[in-house]
DNA sequence: CGCCATTGCGCAATAT
DNA sequence: CATATTGCGCAATGGC
């Protein structure tokens, strides 16, 4: 579980690898050193002949490479940090959001319970005007018990 | 894509890797082909010759080896496409936990309108109670303008 | 052109 | 012993 280490070499398509380099060696062999790059689409291997200065070809060895490698790797390794840390992130989101979920809930049923009582009074006030009161005014359309909901 | 063989050694740890060959040939050389596993015991290096059947070496060769890196790899691809399936639906799970939020927060805008109807409507009543209106019953409590909030 | 970020992939160690 | 997970490096590719 650490990192670090070495080498090798790859044929086909780009399904390759290995590691590579550590201070205190273990220096196998080597083999090719210089990797045909890129399976694109149907296109062959290696063209047979040349290929100037940089054709086709890795140098597994070269510095830059080495170097370009390592500077990838610390990306993917940031990168992946940060895939994760986003999925977490996201979790959370949900639990956040199925607390505030239940508050909501709670809030509605607690203005529910009130409407309904309201709504009881209005229709037990009705039942009064009906029963009990009657209206004083000149007006006699006041004498209406009429109850409606919503 | 394809697979199936071929080369590569590594060193130190286990940072190796590589892919196998391809049916049309790419016949790279091929190396040690006998690789040191497990940084555990202090095997050296590999024996020259043979290694009866299970020291600790592994024959990247071996059908075994071969078959047994093919399973883990679907094993693999299995497991990361079941972990991108579960993240996708976290995210899924938010969306439907904001709009189950929104449904909410308008049933209660809702309701409280509702409630904020009835109290006033309470209120009106009350003073038309004070205003116009006289209890006929027996009972004095229907007098009482009371209206409190929450 | 190069650089970093993402992504698919295989390997190997380890967890189940 | 087999499969499932996970960390890691490589290479291709996308975006700047």
């Amino acid at each position: 579980m650490s990192k670090t280490s070495q080498q090798n070499s790859a044929a086909d398509a780009h399904g390759v690898s290995v590691i590579h380099s550590q201070p205190h060696g273990s220096g196998l062999q080597q083999v090719p050193q210089l990797v045909p790059v890129s399976p694109g689409g149907g296109g062959k291997a290696v063209p047979p002949s040349k290929q100037g200065k940089k054709n086709s070809f890795v140098d597994r060895n070269s510095d830059e490479y080495r170097q370009r490698r390592e500077r990838n790797n610390m990306a993917v390794k940031k990168s992946r940090l940060k895939s994760k840390q986003k999925a977490q992130d996201t979790l959370q989101r949900v639990n956040q959001l199925k607390e505030e979920n239940e508050r909501l809930e709670a809030k509605i049923k607690l203005l529910t319970k009130e409407l309904s009582v309201l709504k009881d009074l209005f229709l037990e006030h009705a039942h009064n005007l009906a029963d009990n009161v009657q209206p004083v005014g000149t007006d006699a359309s006041a004498a209406n018990p009429d109850s409606k909901g919503q």
